[in-house]
DNA sequence: ACCCAGGGTCATA
DNA sequence: TATGACCATGGG
């Protein structure tokens, strides 16, 4: 994987797509939320859950972690998995306010806060890195299940690669660029929602000028992306 | 009726 | 370390 290839694909996508403006949220909290909400989710119900909080006027810290258990799930109901997406967010936000809230732990290096945030049950590797990159603006690569299946029917990678050796061989190759990543990001999940299967043909990819497997049949086990 | 979505944890081998 | 079960709503 060179240099050279990232950026090509970060160049096609831009072109293809534009700038996505992400992430979308009013603040770094909101954000931090998004990020837990939208474990395995698609984005359209994560809003709903968000606009539930912002209705009731719940959506700080405080709030959450004030709010009963049954009361905070039927909240988060539209985003699936609520009664566990209720005890991972409460956690988060005690101790987000144990910490200090988003200033204090601002102070902190990005590899300290990286592992912080891991230490809180319910924010796994791709949690953390949202939040590090969109929330805290740390050039973080968030590698996600469409990264690693780009990269890797792209022959970039071979697939096999746990997350924190795929994060580091892209960054490895990129400059710690907070803008770049963000907007890399967003454009592999643009292009992955492009390829939803009403539209399973490579024929159609943007990248396929980049792509080994360009011609071939189109693939239909997953979200088609050559 | 089926597949999938901007994952993570826990138990098991 | 590497799978598998589990969590659950909503759209295509």
């Amino acid at each position: 994987m060179t240099r050279r290839q990232l950026l090509a694909t970060y160049h096609s996508l831009l072109l293809s797509f534009g700038a996505q403006h992400w992430w979308p949220a009013d603040s770094p909290f909101e954000v931090m939320v998004g990020a837990i909400l939208t474990q395995n989710t698609a984005w359209t119900n994560v809003e709903r859950a968000i606009a539930n909080l912002v209705e009731r006027d719940k959506l700080d810290a405080t709030s959450i972690v004030r709010a009963r258990n049954d009361h905070l799930a039927g909240w988060l109901r539209p985003s699936g998995y609520f009664n566990i997406k209720a005890v991972r967010l409460k956690n988060f936000c005690r101790w987000y306010l144990e910490q200090g809230g988003f200033r204090a732990l601002s102070r902190l290096p990005t590899q300290s806060l990286r592992r912080a945030l891991l230490s809180v049950n319910g924010v796994g590797h791709e949690t953390a890195d949202d939040m590090l990159l969109y929330a805290f603006e740390r050039p973080v690569f968030v590698i996600d299940a469409y990264t690693r299946r780009l990269f890797s029917r792209l022959g970039f990678v071979t697939g096999n690669e746990n997350y924190d050796e795929l994060r580091l061989a892209i960054e490895a190759q990129l400059d710690p660029d907070v803008a770049l990543y963000n907007e890399y990001h967003a454009l592999i999940v643009r292009h992955a929602k492009a390829h939803c299967r009403v539209k399973p043909h490579c024929t159609e990819c943007v990248l396929n000028h980049l792509c080994p497997a360009a011609g071939a049949p189109a693939r239909r086990d997953q979200a088609g992306i050559c």
